[in-house]
RNA sequence: GGAGGGGUUCCAGAGCGGUCAAAUGGGGCGGGCUGUAAACCCGUUGACUUCGGUCUUCGAAAGUUCGAAUCUUUCCCCCUCCA
């Protein structure tokens, strides 16, 4: 075993944030020296009309290599999300057309600025796409050069590769290529910006290893490879996707107060490990306050996770919107809030209309149900007629506050 | 190529002519307890409703019947075993 402490700082700050899985190479790239600095890829796949909670991992990968003054590189998988990479999944996707493939680059690349220094000419991020350099690949060239390092039978190997065929169900010849143009992609990325590292989740093992394998056979370079363990929540639940919807990190999916309530809900077992990774607190500084609070925490994770994202000024805002919510405050000022013309009002709407305009639900039966169930209050009083009239009374100052169970909570401004 | 099994509401999975908007479990949602946590308990979980009901669902289409998720025919899709 080498010496934790020669390690470079990325990688061990990398390891005490718990982003560690997997590497190849591990004892080359600890040795690797404080002053050289590097250039480092992820790739995205662009499935997705934007990012979710589930990437922000990735996210905070890139944002790593910055911090110790490495390169980030981020490729958007303009090319091969038009194949698909079978990992982890048991059929073949959907494939998308051109015009949907573009417009979700615009907007993942939107988001992944919004999160990286832009700033720093050394460590600025170098946006890619795949397809400038896969579109134009000649067949037969490809697979005299690149074709050859590839054995099948090692590509039978592959845990993706070999879950489809255990089960019989249908690889297709084109996703097999999958792990092809990802590891060609990355000596694409070590001939061109002299990348020689690429970060990816734990299913992204089998075609990061490809790379560097490529790269080597190639050109005779070293290059390496990180992976990150897949973070579930205490439930056992993947992160991002929850029932209510998706924890988008697009502010216009998904309103800063929402975001912040998201970490302040989560688990307390989570607490902890979500500062770590989730945030640029120091570990040192975690590891001192651990014993705080749990609730205090919580507070500190959601507003550290929502600066990042939707800025200062909007987590302050989202904290005390909820400090009013919950301590039965009549308005809080600062929560999200949605207009209603104010002619509807005056045409006597009851609260089913009311909640169907704010978009809160969309079902009229859903909101009996809860109407029966006692979730539903107006200016924090409950209402228990479905019938309940909606009158110009109920604003304060333009403003009516519509609660559905204990934290859902929405102003209504007439407008 | 041969033989068989199956597609049911968010998921798993019962039902196999009427009492079925469909058991049960999971998940979700709501309530209680608490700390906006976990665990636990209770309720709820197609849509609309003047709360009487009405409408749309059981792979797709057609048919038998007073009546079909349940029977028949055709089609589509999955799976298992043998070659």
């Amino acid at each position: 075993m080498y010496n934790y402490k020669l390690m470079n700082k990325f990688l061990k700050e990398f390891k005490d944030r718990g982003y560690f899985y997997q590497c190849t190479n591990e004892e080359d790239l600890s040795k690797l020296p404080e002053k050289e600095k590097i250039k480092g890829y992820i790739g995205f796949d662009c499935t997705a009309e934007s990012l979710h909670v589930g990437s922000l991992l990735q996210i905070m990968c890139l944002r790593l290599l910055q911090k110790h003054g490495h390169r980030p590189i981020v490729l958007l998988g303009g090319g091969t999300t038009r194949i698909g990479d079978p990992s982890g999944k048991d059929k073949t996707r959907k494939i998308l057309t051109e015009k949907e493939i573009e417009k979700n680059i615009k907007s993942i690349e939107k988001i992944l600025k919004n999160f990286l220094d832009n700033k720093n000419p050394k460590t600025k991020p170098i946006f890619v796409n795949n397809y400038s350099w896969l579109k134009g690949l000649n067949y037969i060239s490809f697979l005299r050069d690149i074709g050859k390092h590839f054995t099948i039978n090692k590509m039978l190997t592959f845990e993706s590769v070999k879950t489809r065929l255990d089960r019989e169900q249908s690889l297709s010849y084109m996703e097999f290529n999958y792990m092809i143009l990802q590891a060609y992609d990355f000596l694409e990325l070590n001939k061109k910006e002299n990348c020689c590292l690429q970060i990816g989740g734990s299913d992204q093992w089998g075609n990061i290893v490809n790379g560097t394998e490529l790269i080597k056979r190639y050109s005779g370079k070293q290059a390496y490879g990180l992976t990150t363990p897949l973070i579930t929540l205490a439930s056992g639940a993947k992160m991002g996707k929850t029932e209510t919807g998706a924890i988008w990190l697009d502010k216009k999916m998904l309103s800063s107060y929402d975001y912040w309530q998201f970490w302040r809900n989560v688990d307390d077992k989570d607490v902890i490990k979500f500062l770590k990774i989730f945030t640029d607190l120091s570990i040192e500084e975690i590891d001192k306050n651990k014993s705080e609070d749990i609730n205090r925490l919580k507070i500190r994770l959601a507003n550290e996770a929502t600066t990042m994202l939707h800025g200062k000024k909007a987590a302050q805002n989202s904290e005390q919107a909820a400090k009013e919510a919950f301590s039965g405050n009549l308005l809080g000022s600062n929560l999200p809030s949605i207009k209603i013309r104010a002619k509807s009002i005056n045409e006597k709407i009851t609260i089913l209309d009311l909640i169907i305009l704010s978009k809160m639900e969309k079902s009229k039966s859903e909101i009996r149900r809860l109407i029966k169930g006692n979730a539903i209050k107006l200016n924090d009083r409950m209402i228990s007629d479905e019938k309940f009239i909606i009158s110009d009374k109920l604003f304060q100052n333009n403003y009516l506050k519509l609660s559905i169970g204990k934290k859902r909570h929405i102003k209504i401004e007439k407008d």
